[in-house]
RNA sequence: GGGCCGUUAGCUCAACCGGUAGAGCAACUGACUCUUAAUCAGUAGGUCCGGCGUUCGAUCCGCCGACGGCCCA
């Protein structure tokens, strides 16, 4: 990877010493009793049985402090918040296994026995009465007070950020925590878990451009999944009538701070429910998953007090830009005076877009920047919506909502189009806009027109980012932060 | 894709107007049997991201490129 520096030609020399002496680096037969939060339990629970004469226990971990004061040495161990010192004398363990152990250095793994005492300060330390190695490090840590802090060693080597950054590593047990609960959540309301292909012959579900493949047994083309949507209202019409997925999918796009070529989210589909059932459901589970995650209701996003108790503010697209937005209500409904406001605003627009198309966009550069706080918006033109139903009363509109919280989309749900012949014409003006130059309009799927023509009940669905819902309950500035291994690109030579 | 900023020792960071690079921690040698950013004495460590140019002389100025961060589309 990089030259060897001269800390890495000692190491190793060191270890050549250490071979030669007869020491094993890399045993594998050292069993701890506990972990170290269990003992950190045990010491809180039953601080009477512990003590010189009480219980011993074998404890391992990285050594990532060392403090050697000639015959007697302290040492600790971390593992997340929590940390165990242990002390380590020269009489105790023996002068060769001293010797070894002064050799060893921070960062290697090593395994000690023995019983707890206080030190003078009252911090509750194993006096090691055994010692040995049990995994040699070539490489030095990062420095122990400033840690690692370039971001893009942070992300490349994210093993080093997650051994020296505690926060980092909080970050990702959330993200886990986060993903378990709203698992849970969706078990317990019935629905069932599965898996669909991310691999699709033809890519749909979203407006965006998929990654291709090659697949060289059936010698055809693949795509990477911009959405499982469409795989999964087939399993509506299966007879499955609530299901989820949560997994990866791939967009083709520019990478952000709120933008990774892989993100990952959660789909989920109800047979018999509509739009409106899923703005409560999701609710309902956000209020979960916030309480169990942060303990309140309230958070704080990059520096901003977001409230996440239910009862959120819905309301249509068209008064959200009225309200909100500050645009004239007349201007609304008057295509022309719309396109001046864009341009005024130095809003793209293309001459293709329709009046409902322009409309979104004027939504996306004035209000959604301002909707902070949990907001539902409603009622979305039906040129942006493909595979949404039509509102009954106005089928301009369909029954379609998008939850924005802290100035960015977070999820976007709405009645599903069960209606095979309406499905067909959607596909058919997505392909026309195809045709028009717009790359990431919707490819026809005839498959998945028959299975609309064999009948799916009444159903709506509901798609929520993942990493995004992470960012907000980590106060995460950067997907990159949420994301363990963020794409990046690769060093040459 | 565009703009701004950054890249110096293993890590975190300095270095005035262009005059051959410095600290803390880590490392190495030694002292030290209650330290906790241990302490004390000493030692070593650099392709200043890469290339080209300007200059007597470039970490510093200019151009090109790589990678990253932030903002914008």
């Amino acid at each position: 990877m990089d030259k060897e520096s001269n800390l890495i030609q000692l190491r190793k020399e060191k270890i050549l010493d250490l071979k030669n002496s007869g020491v094993n680096l890399y045993p594998n037969d050292f069993k701890p009793s506990c972990s170290i939060k269990a003992l950190k339990k045990t010491i809180e629970e039953n601080p009477e049985t512990l003590g010189e004469k009480g219980d011993e226990f074998f404890m391992a971990g990285r050594m990532m402090a060392v403090n050697i004061m000639g015959k007697s040495s302290f040492i600790r161990f971390k593992e997340g918040a929590e940390q165990l010192q242990v002390y380590i004398q020269k009489n105790m363990i023996g002068d060769d296994n001293y010797s070894l152990f002064k050799k060893l250095d921070i960062g290697d793994f090593i395994g000690v026995k023995g019983p707890l005492f206080q030190t003078k300060t009252g911090e509750w330390t194993l006096q090691a009465k055994e010692f040995r190695l049990l995994s040699k490090a070539m490489r030095s840590l990062p420095e122990k007070f400033h840690g690692i802090k370039d971001p893009e060693k942070r992300y490349r080597q994210r093993y080093l950020d997650l051994i020296m950054n505690e926060d980092t590593q909080n970050i990702f047990i959330k993200r886990s925590r986060i993903i378990s609960t709203m698992r849970q959540f969706f078990e317990e309301k019935g629905f069932m878990e599965v898996e669909t292909p991310m691999m699709q012959p033809v890519p749909g579900g979203a407006e965006a451009t998929p990654f291709k493949t090659w697949h060289n047994a059936l010698g055809m083309e693949l795509f990477l999944r911009i959405a499982p949507e469409l795989y999964l209202k087939r399993l509506v019409v299966g007879g499955f009538e609530k299901v989820f997925e949560i997994n990866r999918n791939f967009r083709n796009e520019g990478i952000s701070t709120r933008h990774n070529p892989e993100f990952t989210m959660v789909e989920f589909y109800q047979a018999y429910a509509d739009y409106e059932t899923l703005m409560d459901l999701t609710e309902e589970m956000f209020e979960i998953i916030v309480k169990k995650i942060s303990g309140s209701t309230t958070i704080e996003y990059q520096g901003q007090s977001i409230h996440l108790n239910k009862g959120w503010r819905r309301i249509s697209m068209i008064d959200s830009l009225e309200q909100i937005g500050g645009v004239d209500g007349k201007i609304l409904n008057d295509p022309e005076a719309l396109l001046t406001l864009a341009q005024k605003n130095n809003i793209p627009i293309s001459k293709k877009d329709r009046h409902g198309k322009v409309l979104t966009k004027v939504f996306d550069a004035l209000v959604e920047p301002k909707l902070i706080q949990p907001t539902f918006i409603t009622g979305y033109p039906v040129e942006v919506s493909p595979l949404s139903r039509k509102t009954d009363l106005n089928p301009e509109l369909t029954d379609r909502f998008e939850l924005f919280i802290a100035g960015r989309e977070i999820a976007n749900g709405f009645s599903e189009i069960n209606d095979p012949e309406d499905q067909q014409q959607r596909f058919l003006m997505q392909v026309r806009q195809r045709d028009e130059g717009n790359s990431e309009a919707h490819i026809m799927d005839s498959e998945y027109v028959e299975a609309l023509e064999y009948g799916m009940p009444p159903t709506a669905g509901e798609g929520i980012g993942i990493d995004r819902l992470v960012m907000l309950l980590t106060d995460s500035p950067s997907i990159r932060e949420v994301i363990l291994f963020p794409h990046m690109k690769k060093i040459s030579e």
